[in-house]
DNA sequence: TCTGGGGTCCTAGGACCC
DNA sequence: TCTGGGGTCCTAGGACCC
């Protein structure tokens, strides 16, 4: 039996969900911007069609979107990521197997829809999924994960009209190789896509004809599986379930350069506690931790430098105190003074399930550990009261900076904030913020 | 002045063992 | 003293994804 898979990729997905609450955006140039204004990371087709590249750094291309009259938006992650478990609520209507590949696209397995008008299920689907939530999606189909993922792509770049692209043929599946630059394929990266044209190749189906055994030397298992794939072969399964998480980041840009250990201790162990959170969230601990800070590579003028240093957790844990104790002593550790560092960061390491934890030899006594677990529970409980009022209760072990210290220049913000300036409300996830509809 | 954040996988090379 | 070769495990770094 051979396998069919869809891809359903969101339109212009942050974009999209502004305009779902914001009708009037609609036709008009809008932009979202990465965390810290700092980069555009979704465009709608007004902005692509201005020449605005995917990822510019938003004050190189500011003056142009001015011109334009583009809107523009701070990323609000906590709505996209409510719209984003609407659409795919949806399309596990349509199939069993659905593979939620990132917030915006998903994989379908078709196995057994052979028999079925494809194309006409994929318009439904499509139709349902604008009609229920408000989101525009593409759908790509082809025998391999790789050409499923090609044939959406091609409905946007092909103006694709009905938005749903079918590979089954060969004579289809060739012509939209052919159409495709070799460095658009999933899986070729920007050092491949610069590579390939010096030896000749600069289509999909250029590369697909390229000697086995040389893409298996040039690229390694990874572009071979890629050659399959666009060959027709499928290599990638549907990954129904969501593997366990094997790391977890918390780190942020500063808004300015910050040199003072204190001030970095303070944003480090905020770092730990949040990522805690995400740990505790998912029943998981961390084994190991480490902590960073990294000057600001854009700026060659300025000496470069990455501090990191890792340690091991003594028996692992979720809770915040454990991780900011860890996390500053790994800190302390790495910090090299006379740099100026623009980010910082804690990633958690080595993560199992909470439930599989062996108490070891060092582990604290068992009436420590459940007041630990009663203290954790409790400042979730508090910092989670009210939604927005984040960090109302944290960890004092973290170096407070002095400029946050109680009393000291109230109201100055730390040295390592965020900028945020074009934020849109939270319709969906906070009652304060839904969309008011006056009667007329 | 202003260039994101959170992940995964693969590979090469070193350490170590027999 | 001879100092080969194969296996495994770990880690750092590169490349890629959205």
């Amino acid at each position: 039996m051979t396998k069919l898979f869809a891809l359903i990729d969101c339109n212009n997905f942050y974009v999209s969900c502004e305009r779902v609450f914001r009708p009037d955006l609609e036709g008009k140039p809008v932009v979202v911007l990465s965390n810290n204004d700092g980069c555009v990371v979704a465009r709608s087709a007004e902005v692509k069609a201005i020449g605005i590249p995917m990822g510019s750094p938003y004050f190189k291309v500011r003056k142009l979107l001015d011109q334009h009259g583009a809107l523009v938006f701070s990323s609000n992650y906590e709505l996209y990521g409510d719209m984003s478990s609407r659409v795919m609520s949806v399309l596990s209507r349509f199939s069993p197997d659905v593979e939620i590949y990132s917030i915006d696209e998903a994989f379908l397995g078709l196995d057994g829809f052979e028999d079925w008008d494809v194309s006409a299920y994929a318009s439904e689907l499509r139709t349902k999924v604008k009609c229920w939530t408000g989101i525009p999606v593409s759908v790509g189909i082809g025998p391999t994960k790789t050409l499923a993922k090609l044939a959406a792509e091609r409905v946007k770049k092909d103006k694709i009209s009905g938005g749903v692209n079918v590979l089954c043929h060969h004579a289809s599946i060739e012509a939209a190789l052919a159409a495709t630059p070799v460095g658009d394929i999933w899986g070729v990266g920007r050092q491949w896509g610069k590579r390939f044209p010096s030896v000749g190749v600069y289509t999909a189906l250029d590369f697909t004809r390229q000697p086995k055994h040389w893409v298996r030397k040039k690229m390694g298992i990874s572009g071979a599986r890629m050659q399959m794939e666009l060959q027709g072969q499928a290599c990638f399964d549907l990954d129904s379930q969501p593997t366990d998480r094997k790391s977890c980041v918390s780190s942020r840009s500063f808004a300015k350069t910050v040199e003072d250990l204190d001030q970095l201790k303070d944003a480090v162990a905020t770092f730990a506690a949040r990522a805690g959170e995400r740990l505790r969230q998912g029943s998981l601990v961390a084994g190991q931790l480490t902590a960073f800070a990294v000057t600001d590579r854009h700026n060659p003028h300025q000496p470069q430098h990455h501090a990191s240093a890792t340690v091991a957790l003594p028996n692992p844990s979720n809770l915040t105190m454990d991780l900011t104790r860890a996390a500053l002593s790994a800190f302390t550790k790495a910090y090299r003074p006379g740099f100026r560092y623009k980010k910082a960061g804690v990633m958690l390491l080595d993560l199992a399930p909470a439930s599989d934890m062996q108490p070891t030899l060092f582990a604290p006594s068992q009436m420590n550990q459940e007041k630990a677990l009663r203290l954790q529970g409790a400042l979730d409980c508090l910092n989670g009261a009210q939604k927005g009022g984040k960090d109302l209760v944290r960890i004092g072990a973290g170096g407070i900076a002095p400029e946050t210290k109680p009393g000291a220049n109230r109201g100055v913000k730390k040295g390592w904030h965020l900028r945020r300036n074009h934020t849109s409300p939270r319709y969906t996830t906070a009652w304060a913020e839904l969309r008011t509809v006056h009667a007329c």
